[in-house]
DNA sequence: GGTTATGTTATTTC
DNA sequence: AGAAATAACATAAC
């Protein structure tokens, strides 16, 4: 569940509690003050890659659904509660999730360029930073949440595969144009994402990730744990290329 | 029943 | 000290 496009998609739903109360916060998460939390009103909603933020007047509270988070509106499953908050018209309930609050101003602690999601993206930026660490593997760099914050290991495989880059390209050795095409098509493909989730399609129509056949070339797809920490990566050694140092 | 997995952080190890 | 490996968390699907 838990890429960028996932809780942009959960804040659209959650953006009906605005202007509401909280009439009951319950929970087993630490260091979240329920009782502080009734009686507040919700302001605002936001997001930054994989977590999403209900901003309260002084206080934010930050929910990341991590590796097995799930949420869930107006109904409770059996299962340990993380966090519920109910409103005046209706109640949002979270599972296996990290939850905190913020109290510093959310600028301060988080810089929206890096976002693939937010309007305020700079490609450009992404690109120097990724070129900051030109020995690191580029299956690596394209999860680094403070370069390009929302991209989860779905994302990856599908960006690599669309830009024809092999995941372990060392990325000082991807040509400028490839590096530029491949943090443009993370931005796009995160947005189609985002409209696969809001038309309900399932199963999202992934060209390699979980796949065993390239689509392109009809020969199967290898899978492998790359990368540090290793993580699964899906790829077609036919149509990606491999930007290695020459050798020797 | 064992393995794997959309993720991050804390702890341990080198 | 600091980088890098490992554990931890918690759940479902294969």
């Amino acid at each position: 569940m838990p890429e960028g496009p996932e809780m942009v998609f959960l804040k659209e739903q959650a953006e009906q509690f605005i202007g509401q109360r909280v009439l009951e916060a319950k929970g087993a998460a630490k260091n979240i003050p329920y009782r502080i939390l009734v009686e507040q009103e919700l302001r605002e909603i936001k997001t930054f890659g994989k977590e999403i933020f209900f901003c309260f007047q002084g206080f934010v509270l930050r929910v990341h659904l991590m590796l097995f988070g799930k949420y869930i509106f107006n109904e409770e499953i059996n299962r340990e509660l993380t966090l519920g908050v109910a409103f005046e018209d209706g109640e949002i309930n979270f599972y296996a999730s990290d939850c905190r609050v913020i109290q510093e101003p959310l600028s301060d602690v988080y810089d929206w360029t890096t976002d693939v999601l937010h309007p305020s993206f700079d490609a450009a930026k992404a690109q120097q930073n990724i070129t900051r660490k030109p020995d690191q593997l580029i299956c690596d760099a394209l999860l680094d949440q403070t370069i390009l914050a929302g991209v989860g290991n779905g994302i990856k495989n599908e960006v690599l595969f669309r830009a024809q880059i092999h995941p372990e390209s060392v990325v000082g050795e991807i040509p400028d144009l490839q590096l530029k095409s491949l943090i443009r098509v993370c931005v796009t493909l995160s947005i189609e994402y985002l409209e696969w989730i809001r038309e309900g399609t399932v199963p999202r129509p992934w060209q390699v990730y979980r796949q065993k056949e390239c689509p392109r070339d009809r020969v199967p797809l290898r899978k492998a744990r790359l990368g540090r920490p290793a993580r699964s990566c899906y790829f077609c050694e036919v149509c990606q290329y491999l930007y290695l140092p020459d050798a020797l």
